[in-house]
DNA sequence: ATAGGGTTAG
């Protein structure tokens, strides 16, 4: 089935059969009728611009230069193939060379320098000395102003457009232009201007609606539609995917197959990737068989989308098979490659792809940086982040999370200044990251400057930093401060609702916790795992026992999620807590996997607080079989003897972690002292002076106020409290 | 058959 689809690629390369066609018609090309000839020249300019879209440019140089009769369509196409690869240069010298230059030579050259560097001046100069223009003329020029960023002169072109040449293809480029800038009312405003549309015009608003997910606005237009191509449709497609709505998307997708518009790789690939993303390896597999048996002429992007889909899927052969069936590779491929070999947790051999990869770029180097911090190679992370030619946002942001992801929230906060310093705009993801990090440190003061941050880059409605900004405001004690932020947001979702919900329950708003949970559920919204983690340390907080224990069963009964090792932490913790040991000792042995650390640290905490010798006992051995350089097992055990009394045993407890070597300090905590963090250990050895410690509300109010406003607005973040 | 709109990897 494979290589039934591989022989597709044979049609970028010259075939015999066409080989043959050419070598008959260009020796006898005298003899050849008219009509005849004029049919070969319409096939050869076809080929040139086949082999121009697909990137095989020496074909297509080759067919040209031995074209018998070029006419000027063959010009053209050659010179838009020249662009369409990069060659500037060779495509300006081509246009000089154009024996009779028409509108469509004229607009290929603007496209050129549209298109590659954005070389507005220069279209424009062969604009203003073309001698007639057409709609196509003007829409590239605008298309030209926008990708440089000068929508206000995209504008003025557009209003400076005479009647006369008020052909739909112009408002089109303004609508794109708009739509591109996500500004899709200004769109809206324009296509309602519109005398006349056409089919460009409405799919670009089905696009544009989609791409601000109002799926509903976008269904209307593409039902209202006079008629519809596959574009229209795969943009639908895509806009009920990427909303979430796969059965909406594979639907349409259906009847498309269903009617006379045919599907075409692009909406293929939008299939494969959808069917990755909702692990629909079913609908997945089957569509690519349909690709295979119709001998689809693939081209890369549709390979590159088809090895997602089945590494998503986590069949890592079936992926790997097609990446090398593939007679044409690029950079999204091989990235496509070792991206997938990471997402399946094969990191060595995604590293060893890395390695021999023919060309790396930034995606590249940094799909390896965030492969190796997941699996807790920091070091690896850090080397491969130094050495890396160049680095942007993403880069950044993948070592600063590394370092978030291993607990390592300082050093994620160093990097985060060292980011700012190099004057690299952090991202979305850069700042909920560094708010994680925030959240980590418990120090509000970094966080409230990163939330100052957010506000002065207007990124304060984006719902993964609203999620982030929930969870630091409640790690850092703020609750009031963390419902605002979700009171705030527009559209919650259960990331939005897990931080406030397990907010909550941090900070002893058992009841406030729980009523969130069932708002939740009286919303009609799943729970997951990390949900039910939150209710579950509400319930603890408020000593809701039998609740407890009925949400704890409802996971499996009602909601089909398997209750993980931290689940039964924290109903060791829920039962340790009201004094029912015996329970949790019962629910421990009930466990269907090895109890971890956080259950018998659990069990040791309430084994102390209830004085039960035994259970602390057994509790300390495992944890120190669990983590042998951790000093608080030890510390609590002889702890509790002194407390009962047993002097002997305390002092047995000491001396055993004293020959042991451990010396891991206990439970520390961190606290803001004047712009700096100190390290403040919870025993009785602390050297602070307590009175130095702001940690209060206005203290943020004056950073935020301190915060200069001359420079660019996101480089004033305050590098002065670095962590020291 | 040439000029304007949609798709893949961090």
């Amino acid at each position: 089935m494979l290589q039934k689809r591989a022989a597709t690629f044979v049609h970028h390369h010259p075939s015999r059969s066409y080989s043959s066609i050419f070598k008959q018609n260009f020796s006898n090309s005298s003899n050849l009728e008219p009509h005849k000839t004029s049919k070969f020249l319409i096939y050869c300019n076809t080929q040139i611009a086949i082999n121009g879209r697909d990137g095989n440019l020496k074909e297509a140089e080759s067919i040209f230069n031995r074209m018998p009769h070029k006419s000027t369509v063959s010009w053209t196409a050659m010179l838009t193939a020249y662009s369409q690869n990069g060659q500037i240069a060779k495509a300006r010298n081509l246009f000089d060379e154009i024996p009779d230059r028409t509108t469509a030579s004229y607009n290929a050259m603007i496209t050129a320098y549209v298109k590659n560097g954005s070389d507005v001046e220069e279209a424009y100069e062969l604009f203003a000395r073309m001698p007639v223009r057409n709609g196509v003329s003007y829409a590239t020029m605008i298309t030209g102003f926008v990708r440089r960023g000068m929508l206000d002169k995209a504008e003025e072109f557009y209003a400076d457009i005479p009647d006369e040449w008020r052909d739909p293809v112009c408002s089109n480029a303004l609508i794109s232009g708009y739509l591109k800038l996500g500004r899709l009312e200004e769109a809206v405003r324009v296509f309602k201007d519109m005398v006349e549309t056409d089919l460009v015009s409405w799919s670009s608003m089905v696009d544009g609606y989609c791409k601000k997910g109002r799926v509903l606005e976008a269904r209307g237009l593409f039902d209202m539609m006079p008629e519809r191509n596959v574009i229209t449709w795969t943009a639908m497609i895509d806009g009920y995917m990427k909303v979430g709505c796969f059965e909406n998307g594979f639907g349409l997708f259906s009847s498309m197959r269903r009617g006379v518009v045919k599907v075409n790789s692009n909406t293929l690939t939008v299939m494969f990737e959808a069917c990755g993303n909702f692990c629909r390896y079913r609908e997945g597999v089957q569509i690519h068989g349909l690709v295979s048996r119709m001998g689809f002429n693939f081209d890369i992007f549709l390979g590159n989308s088809i090895i997602t889909m089945y590494f998503r899927i986590g069949f890592v052969d079936e992926a790997n098979k097609i990446f090398w069936m593939m007679n044409k590779k690029d950079l999204v491929s091989w990235n496509s490659l070792i991206s997938g070999y990471v997402q399946n947790d094969e990191i060595e051999e995604a590293y060893r792809l890395f390695q021999i990869m023919p060309v790396k770029d930034l995606v590249s180097w940094t799909t390896m940086i965030a492969g190796f911090s997941n699996k807790g190679n920091i070091e690896k992370s850090v080397q491969l982040f130094r050495m890396m030619p160049e680095k942007d946002d993403f880069s950044w942001t993948a070592i600063i999370s590394g370092f978030v992801n291993n607990e390592l929230y300082e050093e994620a906060f160093r990097w985060f200044i060292g980011m700012l310093q190099k004057e690299i705009r952090p991202n979305q993801l850069t700042l909920s990251s560094v708010l994680s990090a925030s959240a980590g440190l418990a120090t509000l003061n970094q966080g409230a400057q990163v939330h100052a941050l957010v506000l002065k880059m207007g990124m304060e409605f984006d719902l993964y930093i609203q999620s982030s900004l929930v969870s630091m405001y409640s790690k850092c004690g703020y609750v009031a401060e963390a419902y605002w932020i979700f009171t705030n947001i527009s559209a919650p979702n259960i990331v939005s609702f897990n931080s406030m919900i397990t907010g909550f329950a941090q900070n002893g708003f058992g009841e406030e916790a729980l009523n969130l949970f069932r708002r939740m559920k009286n919303e009609g919204r799943e729970p997951n795992c990390i949900t039910f983690l939150g209710v579950l340390s509400a319930c603890t907080h408020v000593g809701l026992v039998q609740e407890g224990l009925e949400y704890f069963k409802s996971m499996k009964s009602s909601y089909g999620i398997q209750p993980e090792p931290d689940h039964y932490a924290s109903m060791i913790d829920l039962l340790g807590r009201a004094g029912l040991l015996d329970e949790a000792i019962d629910m421990i042995r009930s466990m269907p996997f090895k109890p971890h650390a956080g259950v018998w640290g659990a069990l040791l905490g309430a084994s102390r607080n209830h004085l039960h010798l035994d259970f602390a006992k057994l509790a300390a051995q495992h944890l120190i079989e669990w983590e042998p350089d951790n000093a608080s097992p030890y510390v609590i055990l002889s702890n509790l003897y002194s407390i009962v009394g047993k002097k002997m045993d305390a002092d047995q407890v000491r001396m055993t972690k004293k020959l042991k070597g451990v010396r891991k300090s206990p439970g520390c905590s961190w606290i803001t002292v004047k712009d700096k963090v100190h390290l403040f250990l919870a025993g009785e050895q602390s050297h602070m002076d307590l009175n130095k410690i702001r940690f209060t509300l206005s203290t943020i109010s004056k950073e935020m106020k301190g915060l200069s406003r001359h420079r660019e607005d996101w480089l004033s973040f305050d590098q002065s409290s670095d962590i020291s």
